[in-house]
DNA sequence: TACACGCCCCGGTAGC
DNA sequence: TGCTACCGGGGCGTG
């Protein structure tokens, strides 16, 4: 599943692709159609798919780049300016080829949701299993507001002091560490692999309450999240069920991960444990993480 | 008003 | 072999 280091390596490999395309056919789904003529927000949010796909058609694509889990596309069409915000959720992924055929493994090949006929005869494609991504067609960020929420970029300045701002204001003091810095609006793309893996370096349990961490150990977590998802980047991110690159290609990151679904704690061998928070499954070693 | 909780978008997969 | 329960990113509605 997609956090940012894999969102990250999507949009380098889109940028390399494509390069002012105008999108001049866009076809959506039979399955997508149908949920959304049943009132289901399927992968196209807000908007009604021939609506989605009169506006998308004739766009050209000005810009590739990534915020948070999201990824940005700048088009432009009649000297208008819009934003194409799409997430890939669990388990959305991007293709381009030349036929729906280069979208070798069938598992995504038979999800495929939207395909995207470009002018140079091209298809940008997207393909999503659990239909669980989204394509926002926005004039502006501002139009869905909870863009506008999410955490600055974990790499830029001011970003660490961000962190420990938000986490000593009085709503966070009481909560559980691993629930903070899953928000998007407290760190930006740190999903549940890269918070399991921080947490376990730093040695700190997953439910530790905010308050209950110095200032000291929260800034060395916030850098060893840094640290994590640059190190995920350079392994061509983890690829834990279905995150693939535009070319189909799995990360090697997830050959590194120490405690996400480990049953034996690599420093200690003690058996791992997991526990529920937020409804989401942490796993953590019992003896290390305090 | 603010927060906790459950729902919802789904198919793959583990377990029986 | 085939059925069922479970999982989950993240927004949103409800109580």
């Amino acid at each position: 599943m997609p956090e940012l280091p894999e969102v990250e390596l999507v949009v380098r490999d889109l940028v390399k692709e494509l390069n002012h395309e105008r999108i001049e056919r866009v076809e959506i789904s039979d399955v997508v159609i149908a949920s959304k003529l049943e009132g289901k927000e399927a992968i196209v949010k807000t908007l009604d798919v021939p609506t989605f796909i009169r506006e998308m058609e004739g766009m050209q694509i000005e810009s590739i780049t990534r915020r948070s889990k999201y990824i940005y596309m700048t088009l432009t069409k009649n000297g208008e300016t819009y934003l194409l915000a799409s997430h890939l959720g669990m388990t959305g992924a991007w293709f381009v080829g030349n036929s729906l055929d280069d979208v070798t493994e069938e598992k995504f090949r038979r999800h495929i949701h939207a395909v995207f006929a470009l002018d140079d005869g091209r298809l940008l494609i997207y393909s999503d299993i659990r239909r669980f991504g989204e394509l926002r067609l926005l004039k502006e960020e501002a139009d869905y507001p909870p863009l506008l929420q999410m955490a600055p970029e974990p790499f830029d300045e001011g970003a660490e002091d961000y962190f420990i701002a938000r986490v000593s204001e009085p709503k966070w003091l009481e909560k559980p560490i691993k629930q903070a810095i899953m928000d998007g609006t407290v760190i930006s793309g740190c999903g549940n692999i890269y918070a399991t893996e921080a947490l376990f370096k730093q040695k700190i349990h997953p439910k530790r309450a905010c308050r209950r961490i110095s200032e000291q150990r929260k800034r060395a977590l916030f850098q060893e999240i840094v640290a994590i998802l640059n190190e995920s980047i350079e392994r061509g991110g983890s690829s834990i069920s279905d995150y693939r690159n535009v070319n189909g290609e799995s990360g090697t990151m997830q050959n590194v991960h120490q405690m996400y679904n480990k049953k034996v704690c690599p420093e200690c061998g003690s058996a791992t444990k997991q526990i529920q928070i937020q409804n989401r499954t942490s796993t953590y070693c019992p003896q290390c993480q305090k």
